[in-house]
DNA sequence: ACTACGAGACTTTTT
DNA sequence: GTCTCGTAGT
């Protein structure tokens, strides 16, 4: 037991052994949060205080939760199998699956992801004869979502006036056709389980004398109804052990409600709250930054990082005339890090909004560099995995109208939309459902043939459901639905025909991992719902790591470079109508910063292409709350002159960007502590070297101008696209600068200086 | 019934 | 710039 508890700080200390009360843990960024909760939970095991089918612990997303269990399963030798330790998504499905009849719910019941679930809001739509621009079936999900999420039904809702009234009514018809359907969406898994234990006493009683101790992670991105949950669960005499940190709730958005972490405090007479402030990650004027920048908000229970580790390196700051240039200052600054040693693994390029990768990903590309984009597609999102899908789905429950719509003519097999009304109206008509309807009321016609094939089709594959492995069905899916030959005839279909081949190893692999389950159909395409696959194909090679700030959280690098920086783009326009929305920014900025262990360069960019538009930018104001003291600011080599002569007096040099990056003096050790700056690089960072913020601004303006270009009229130029040119002639000054180019393939064309990838050939 | 082309949108996102 | 959706043409 000691073995397990030493190496705690006394606070995570404390926080691990509390006795059986309600509690609350703030755990800053890097504290060691989910040590914490792992090391409760064996704790709690070991010391006889729990039995380990008496321990409830509910996380976000199904990383943390595996996190967690395979943290735990290396600390005691216990099979987690067992436990419930999962989302709250995950959780629900497992009660409500094994009380179906309780939930009014069928045994098959499937789950709908926000893709399923716009298309089934969109086929509400459609019978009801309401017309989808005015009622958009994007919006009408966020509706009933946001409704649900708030533990409201639709005669629950408040309607004032005669838009919302009909929106309530949609909500209606939504959920009688998922009813009628059998499927439930993400926000009603967890109203139903609410629902379910809140209406059925003996039931709650059962699982409150059971849920000795819960414990939930991320406290502070819980909505109304995760938090009503949470409640109804613990009752008055259950102990819930909080752990979050309301300087990273980043989902205001989507319902998380911070003000859960005051309220669980007064609700649950939670008598002491545990701070871990003491910060194992990140260098000290990475967390100096972090915690400068996130006392601007008001609106705090109070927290300050920590670290023994020391200063470390300063921050680095690049201001870039454009876009292009930014991107091709992280290319080479990348480089450099990884000619140290650095591994590409270690190093993120964070941005606010995902229309920001593009730009990188074409320098990095052209730069040959590795990277990876996280936050696209999912493999269970794909299309042709959707399709394969569907028909799993259908054999499953022939009555899935959802899935029906989807295969029913794919790949074409001659059933039209006149055709699919037909039976749309059958359906309606006759209180069925789409299948039923195609085999009873089938309209006579051209079609009926097709129609004919695809029933069949569907009867095959039930009856094989019955007898194949969950594997052998994937793969006569595959054949018989002709989804393979489809794709084979289609220009790009290569990609989608090994997707399908990996839905057939994931069918495989989920059977060998959920052995002797009685209902491997249900239990796959669940997971695949709920799992929408880290599949994360390619883990193993070394890849520079993008993604939004948001992706980021949670994760941890050596180096992280932060750019687009600028007013608007982070903080983001649309944040700042918002109710709370800049603090929200800001406490994404807090993230952003913490996610470095060594370094963090920052950069911004004075104008970008946006939505095809040009877009010119001020420094964002999170840049400025920063101290001054500790960053440094870079600047391209041949800019360093125009800079200085901004400079007076006192103010000092910038830094050629060669000068710097610790290439020779100091140094990226693998196997050491990081980053060492040695006396060398500490003299290049000396305290003079900085710079007032108005000659930033000044100077970025000048070396904006187009006389700083290095073409000239009748000069050889390289054109990304349009191939080799020559000069011609310029035009405008300034930012709106313009170049003639005559191209050798495809003629005289005029572009914008700033964002021509023009190269001297 | 299917394909091709043009208009309009476009923060963040897990389940 | 790029994706999705809707309409018009084959």
């Amino acid at each position: 037991m000691s073995n397990l508890l030493s190496n705690l700080n006394p606070e995570q200390l404390k926080a691990v052994t509390l006795p059986r009360v309600s509690a609350l843990v703030l755990a800053g960024a890097g504290s060691g949060k989910t040590r914490v909760l792992t090391t409760r939970i064996a704790h709690l095991i070991q010391s006889g205080q729990a039995s380990p089918a008496g321990i409830l612990a509910v996380t976000f997303t199904n990383k943390a939760a595996r996190e967690m269990t395979t943290r735990l399963e290396s600390m005691l030798p216990i099979n987690t199998r067992g436990m419930w330790i999962g989302t709250f998504h995950g959780l629900c499905n497992r009660l409500l699956r094994a009380h179906y009849r309780d939930a009014i719910l069928p045994q098959t019941f499937q789950i709908l992801d926000s893709a399923d679930q716009q298309s089934a809001v969109k086929r509400v739509l459609k019978s009801m004869n309401v017309d989808d621009e005015k009622f958009k079936p994007r919006e009408m999900c966020w509706f009933i979502n946001g409704a649900k999420e708030q533990g409201l039904r639709y005669k629950d809702v408040e309607a004032h006036d005669e838009f919302t009234r009909r929106q309530v009514e949609i909500f209606q018809a939504y959920d009688e056709q998922c009813q009628k359907e059998g499927v439930v969406d993400f926000a009603e898994l967890l109203l139903r389980c609410y629902e379910l234990l809140s209406r059925n006493a003996p039931l709650l009683e059962h699982y409150r004398d059971r849920f000795k101790f819960i414990l939930v992670d991320e406290f502070q991105d819980t909505n109304k109804l995760q938090y009503r949950w949470i409640r109804l669960l613990a009752g008055t005499t259950g102990a819930v052990f909080g752990v979050g940190d309301d300087d990273q709730s980043v989902y205001g958005f989507r319902g998380a409600e911070v003000g859960n972490m005051r309220d669980f405090q007064h609700d649950f007479h939670v008598q002491e709250v545990i701070k871990l402030e003491q910060n194992y990650r990140s260098h000290g004027s990475i967390l100096d930054a972090a915690n400068a920048v996130i006392k601007h908000n008001q609106a705090r229970l109070g927290k300050n990082l920590w670290t023994d580790a020391g200063k470390g390196e300063p921050l680095r700051i690049f201001a870039a005339a454009n876009d292009n240039e930014e991107a091709q200052f992280i290319v080479d600054e990348v480089k450099s890090l990884h000619r140290e040693g650095m591994r590409l693994n270690d190093i993120a390029l964070l941005y606010r909004s995902n229309a920001q990768s593009r730009v990188l990903e074409h320098s990095l590309f052209r730069a040959g560099l590795s990277y990876r984009v996280y936050g696209g597609l999912r493999f269970f999102e794909r299309q042709e995995v959707k399709h394969a899908l569907a028909y799993m789905r259908l054999a499953a429950n022939p009555d899935d109208d959802g899935a029906f719509t989807r295969v029913v003519n794919f790949p074409p097999r001659g059933i039209g939309a006149r055709s699919i009304e037909q039976l749309q109206d059958a359906a309606n008509m006759n209180r069925c459902s789409l299948m039923q309807a195609a085999k009873s009321f089938m309209p006579p016609g051209r079609s009926a043939a097709a129609l004919g094939t695809f029933i069949s089709l569907v009867d095959g594959l039930k009856a094989s459901a019955e007898t194949l492995t969950l594997q052998e069905l994937v793969e006569e899916i595959v054949e018989r639905s002709t989804l393979k030959s489809h794709y084979q005839s289609e220009r790009e279909g290569a990609e989608r025909i090994e997707n399908l081949a990996e839905l057939t190893n994931a069918a495989a692999l989920f059977n060998e991992e959920y052995e002797g389950e009685d209902k491997p159909l249900i239990g796959f395409l669940t997971h695949a719902s709920l799992e929408s696959g880290e599949h994360e194909a390619g883990q193993g090679d070394d890849a520079l790591q993008l993604m939004t700030v948001h992706a980021a959280k949670g994760l941890e690098f050596d180096a992280v470079f932060l750019s687009g920086l600028e007013e608007g783009l982070f903080p983001h326009d649309n944040s700042m109508n918002q109710l709370d929305g800049i603090e929200e920014e800001r406490r994404l900025m807090y993230v952003a910063i913490t996610r470095a262990r060594k370094r963090l360069y920052l950069s911004y960019a004075g104008s970008r292409m946006l939505h095809g538009q040009p877009r010119y930018g001020v420094v964002s104001r999170f840049v400025d709350e920063i101290p001054s003291e500790l960053c440094k600011w870079i600047v391209l080599p041949e800019r360093v002159a125009t800079f200085n002569s901004y400079s007076r007096g006192s103010q000092g040099d910038f830094f050629a960007k060669q000068d710097w990056g610790g290439r020779s003096a100091g140094g990226y050790h693998p196997q050491g502590t990081g980053y060492a700056p040695k006396t060398e690089s500490e003299t290049v960072f000396s305290a003079k070297d900085t710079i007032s913020k108005q000659d930033m601004q000044r100077a970025r303006f000048e070396t904006s101008r187009p006389d700083a270009h290095p073409f000239g009229i009748g000069q050889n130029v390289m054109h990304a696209k349009f191939g080799e040119g020559v000069v011609i002639n310029f035009e405008g000054s300034g930012l709106d600068a313009r170049i003639h180019v005559k191209f050798r393939d495809v003629g005289t064309k005029i572009l914008a200086m700033q964002y021509a990838k023009l190269t001297a050939a």
